[in-house]
DNA sequence: TATGAATGAGAATTCATTCAT
DNA sequence: AATGAATGAATTCTCATTCAT
């Protein structure tokens, strides 16, 4: 199911590297250009090889980034499927997994990001998209639900919970990382980044059921908090 | 100021007439194919008009789009300077910026990706695009400062906290409304969307100064919270 | 012959002036731009009026072209025709018909060039241009009979040196004239240009027949060119 | 030095074969229907490729006029930096100039009419096609100055001269070779060409100082020339 | 098998010309 | 008479993909 893609060279091991060099090459050109803009000849050129070369391993270029896309998927599953070895406590196993999502992204938004542009004109794309939103939701909301059980975050739909995480972290990725991102000129370590993403995370996970009106500026008393006060019962 | 575009034909009632359907027209073609894949021609024809007619009013499709960017960003920045009308609170203040914000960003999401695709291969664009990143983010993190000296999500960089929140509403704009979005057969009405994206923020924000890392005041059994407690250990 | 365009505004005065100040606006978009750059949009509009409005004076773009080059050539056929005051002596005529042809060609070339250019692509055109360039030559070789009559430039066809001085005439028209001519950062007036023209040409027709191949390091002394003296001998 | 336009494809033969044949297939265009009217379509299509093809070889259709304009220009500037191999005499001198530029504009007036027509609406080939005629005016004046120093046309400004010369022999290479010149029914050979090109321009440089008007203001009386009197005395 | 020249289907863009107002 | 919006044919240029060598 993950690997779909099954091309004539895949066995010799000198194809198999020309293969993974044409995918690096392929994920700079992504991330410098976009899909659109990304070019055959350049990424072959970059690899040292002629641009019809590029067809001995891919039928086209869409298939080029389907195979990427593949990739990326079967790293968020692995990390979803990853048995959380924090015995029980949820908030720990969403701030596992928020740090892990947040590798994954900010590593991988060049093809995100080339994926998301496809998606929005090719129905293959929009499907293949469409599946790792999907397995990133399902990672994010099994952990929201163990929390909702907990009596964190009542009341809200996990999924849409699961999704705006799921954008937040997404999108950060490259906002963070990326030349064009939002701080050109600050690099921000993956310790800062996890830190502000978790923290904020966490707090909007574990609230309570009726902040969104109540909060006054004179409950500063985070101990007061009902959300809190429930959760703790509830572990305890 | 604002509109430092000033395209030939603003006289003449047919001729704006035309200009805006042109506009709205583009829009709906950003939305379905994106900016690459969206067609000069189709666009006029959506308009019935022939192609040639497009460059009466714009000197290229990218000069379209980046008047389409400018209202944008036109629009953000107004809601930027709305004087907050909630008599202090900055929980209010957060809740009527963060409503704000969502109604732009899932109206004009079909311009954001749009911006956003070309500000990864084109410089021009790469400056716009930032530019209203930085509006989002400026009229985000004046919210976010005001809580702080609250005494809320101490210990953060505001702009980063701006930066993701602005990531979460703007790429959510996208995929709780566009067809390729997360939930095709679903309708995620604003009442909803805003309830959830509200609640988590406030949360999110509200959280005490240290939380994540260390203990709330009321919280006076730090060692039995296990996440805190790896991050304890990491840090020392 | 000569009027070969007879539109329909030509009676009114309003229509006329409209007229004359379309040919004059054209002019100076052909200097600027040659012909197929010239816009008629851009004609129109340095006269203060639309576009539609050119086609109420001229059925098309290269109607006003041929109504110039006709002008252009009247101008020429009028110097040719004009009987030569100067009581007899060929040199005289020469100097004179040179005068007035560089005047002609300074003022006219943008219509020339225009012409020249259009002759290329357009058999109506080059037809045109012909006629335009018979004329010079004409008025030119006319002369030139005279002078061969008297002894000068034995041996030579006339045609061809009339060809040649009227090339060099024409094409020098610009090079002395036009802004990105030969000399972009001096002002070549009319009596420096005729005066270097007309002793260049005076001297070249003059020549006796055999000067060719003769002329010695040791022959300093114009009077004792032998080309001359052999001129004299073969005419004798 | 020269070759400032250094193209992807030079390696290959095959690639150069067909760069050539563009080269050459693009000059009979040029000649036929001018650059603007030249389409690459047609250019490629007599080379028996795609249009698509041209782009291999050249960035533009300006980027081939470009090349062929240098190549125009380093034929030039050869013929100016050749040693002259005639011990002296600069009357020989500038005739081997002359036949040599007549031969070089004969051939290349489709790339230099091309380049002139461009001057006029392109400032890139305004500055290319100045260096052309640079160089022209530079070889005739440099064999001018030789003259000069020996007494011939005395009083005269040298880069005048040179400029109207090139403009002569410029425009007549095209004139007396184009299909669409002044005599589209005789073929004029390069001996007769020159033939008549030489006497003309030997005799107008060789003339002496003060001929033309008889403008100095001793020179009462125009009999008293030289040449004039024998003229008179011929006709008498 | 690799190369890189060639293909060819499109897309953006231009502008003389038309025509409803 | 005039306007200026609209037309639409024509052309340049792009680049994934093919194929002869």
């Amino acid at each position: 199911m993950d690997e779909l893609i099954e091309p004539a060279t895949r066995r010799t091991p000198k194809g198999n590297t020309t293969r993974e060099a044409i995918k690096l090459a392929a994920k700079r050109a992504l991330a410098v250009d976009g899909f659109s803009n990304a070019k055959i000849a350049d990424i072959m050129a970059s690899v040292n090889r002629s641009p019809g070369a590029f067809y001995k391993y891919y039928p086209s270029k869409e298939a080029l980034l389907h195979e990427l896309l593949d990739e990326f998927r079967t790293r968020l599953k692995a990390e979803v499927n990853r048995p959380l070895n924090t015995r029980g406590d949820p908030l720990e196993h969403l701030k596992e997994r928020l740090g892990a999502f947040w590798k994954i992204y900010r590593d991988d938004w060049p093809v995100a990001t080339a994926a998301f542009q496809m998606s929005m004109a090719d129905r293959e794309f929009a499907r293949a998209w469409h599946g790792v939103r999907q397995q990133g939701i399902r990672g994010m909301s099994s952990v929201i639900k163990l929390l909702q059980k907990e009596g964190y975050c009542a009341g809200l739909d996990s999924e849409l919970i699961a999704s705006a995480l799921c954008s937040m972290l997404e999108y950060t990725g490259y906002n963070w990382t990326a030349r064009a991102g939002d701080f050109p000129d600050r690099l921000i370590d993956d310790g800062a980044a996890i830190e502000v993403l978790t923290r904020l995370v966490l707090n909007g996970v574990r609230g309570g059921a009726a902040e969104t009106t109540a909060a006054s500026p004179a409950d500063k008393e985070p101990g007061r908090d009902p959300a809190r006060r429930r959760a703790k019962s509830e572990r305890g």
